[in-house]
Order: structure tokens, then sequence, then C-alpha cells
DNA sequence: TGACCCCTGGCC
DNA sequence: GGCCAGGGGTCA
């Protein structure tokens, strides 16, 4: 999502909004002006922020929109307008075109004066965004702490910590070694310090290694699985060479390692 | 908490 | 043909 975040700002930072469409999909359900009031939007862009995996674009004219990209969204900047599976487009003044491309129809976006966007019900429910503020394990013990669930799903509830995902989640467990089925208020501070810190590390390194044009997805041909755990079961650990494992926590797969993530706390 | 739903595509 | 997939919402 920050990927697609800077891809914006950088391709509508430079260059006007001059005409848009929508496509009558469900990626418009939701509140606001719908793909009428995102067909409407003109103009200079004002703010391209995120909180969470949530976007919040908004330009100079005060019309806005939010973006969830769900599971296959994706903003592209092209030269025209022929983009499979494109559903919006915003017509720029140096004649490309960015597409917002989404085979899934998981995404979601929402039209709202600018200056609202971050008081709409569901951008204010969001926990703390880890990459705004990187969390301390303090911080981390704050937010997830007082929760029973396994500490995988309290990861991802985004209204404790607005942002990470499936992956991001497990590969921070991995780097951390804590195990996925541990609930979470069973952590020790120096657990939460670790998570803490595996989180940053993580999230800088997707960043790093990934800062290109567009978000690119797993499975995308030719794409060899950049994650250190996500997806990896049944090879060797990248740390111990132990088989990975795969479980299956609140309909999602996780992958772990049961040498470096072991279930119960080792009393040494 | 789990089952199911929303969709389409890729893989076996 | 069946199963799986980054997200999230709803229902019992």
């Amino acid at each position: 999502m920050e990927i697609a975040r800077r891809s914006l700002e950088r391709w509508l930072g430079r260059s006007d909004v001059v005409g848009a469409e929508a496509e009558r999909t469900r990626i418009f359900r939701g509140g606001g002006g719908g793909r009428k009031g995102f067909a409407a939007i003109r103009g200079k862009l004002a703010r391209a922020d995120r909180r969470g995996k949530v976007l919040l674009i908004g330009f100079d004219s005060g019309q806005g929109f939010l973006s969830h990209l769900g599971m296959t969204g994706k903003w592209v900047r092209r030269e025209g307008v022929a983009e499979p599976y494109s559903r919006a487009r915003l017509h720029l003044a140096d004649g490309s075109v960015v597409h917002y491309r989404d085979p899934r129809l998981f995404g979601r976006i929402e039209t709202h004066p600018a200056g609202v966007l971050e008081s709409l019900p569901a951008v204010a429910a969001l926990g703390p965004d880890p990459w705004l503020r990187p969390p301390t394990g303090r911080s981390l013990r704050e937010a997830l702490g007082s929760s029973r669930v396994p500490i995988k799903v309290a990861l991802m509830d985004q209204n404790r910590l607005a942002g990470l995902g499936n992956i991001h989640a497990a590969e921070a467990l991995w780097r951390a070694k804590i195990h996925p089925g541990r609930p979470a208020r069973s952590l020790t501070p120096a657990e939460w310090s670790r998570l803490a810190n595996a989180i940053r590390r993580g999230l800088a390194y997707a960043l790093a290694a990934e800062d290109s044009e567009e978000i690119a997805y797993v499975e995308e041909p030719g794409t060899e699985n950049p994650f250190r755990i996500y997806a990896r079961a049944g090879e060797p650990c990248r740390r111990c060479g132990t088989r990975v494992r795969l479980l299956r926590q609140a309909g999602r797969r996780t992958d772990f390692c049961p040498h470096c993530q072991p279930a119960r706390r080792s009393s040494r």
C-alpha cells in the first residue's frame, strides 16, 4: 500500500487530472459519491496519504477519494486506456492514464471531500500505523497485549494495528521467532520487543526491496517468492533448515517454522 | 471462533 | 474439475 501511495503521489503530483471515468462495478460499493463522484474528479493533487491499508487522496478542487486494494487491486500508469480489469481511470494532463486495476473486485473506492477522509468511520477506527509510527515493544504490547486471540490474528486486526496483512504478519513472527498461535497476551516483554523490531525491519526491507513503479504480487509470472517464510510450507526454513509447516488461522494460511517458532516458550 | 461470501485466475 | 490465493464483511 505504501508503494501504491508513492506511485500515485508521483504520477498525480506531476500532472493534473483532466478527466476521469469509472466502470459500474462493486468497487464503488460503500458510502460517498460513488462512481459518479469519482468520474467528476479534476484538478491538482493536494494530498496522497495512507492510514494502514487505506489510501487517502485529495485534490485542490476539494474532491477526494479513499482506495483500498483488497487482494488484487493495483494502481498503474499507462499511456492509453487499454488495460485488463481496469475499473476506474484518471486522465492526466500529460496524456497518460492512471488505472485502478482489480480482477477480483475485492478492492473499494469511495469518493468524499478531501478534508473529511480521515474522519470517516472506517478510517477513524484504524489502529496505529507501524510504518508512520514505528512500534516499540511497549507500544505493541499496549496495542495488542490485552488480547487472548492468537498473536498472528491480533497482528492483522486493523483496528489494533493498521497495515499488516497476512504476509507481513507471518514474516514478522518468523523474524521474531514467535509461534503464530500464541495468545497475544502471553508474550513476554522480550518477545514484544523482538516483534516490534521484526515489524520495523520487515517493512523497511519490503519497501527497500520492492519500491518500484507498481506493486508486484507474489503469483505474477516470473516473480520468485521474495518472502522469508510466507508460502514456503514444505521447504526448509531459511534459518535452521527445518521443514516449514502450515497452519490455518482465521481462514488464512500461516507458514511457520516449528523449530524457530516453538509453540511453548522455551525454558532456557 | 468458524463458515461462508464476494470475484477471477492459476495451478495441479 | 477442484483447490487455493494478498482483504474484509456478515452471520450464527
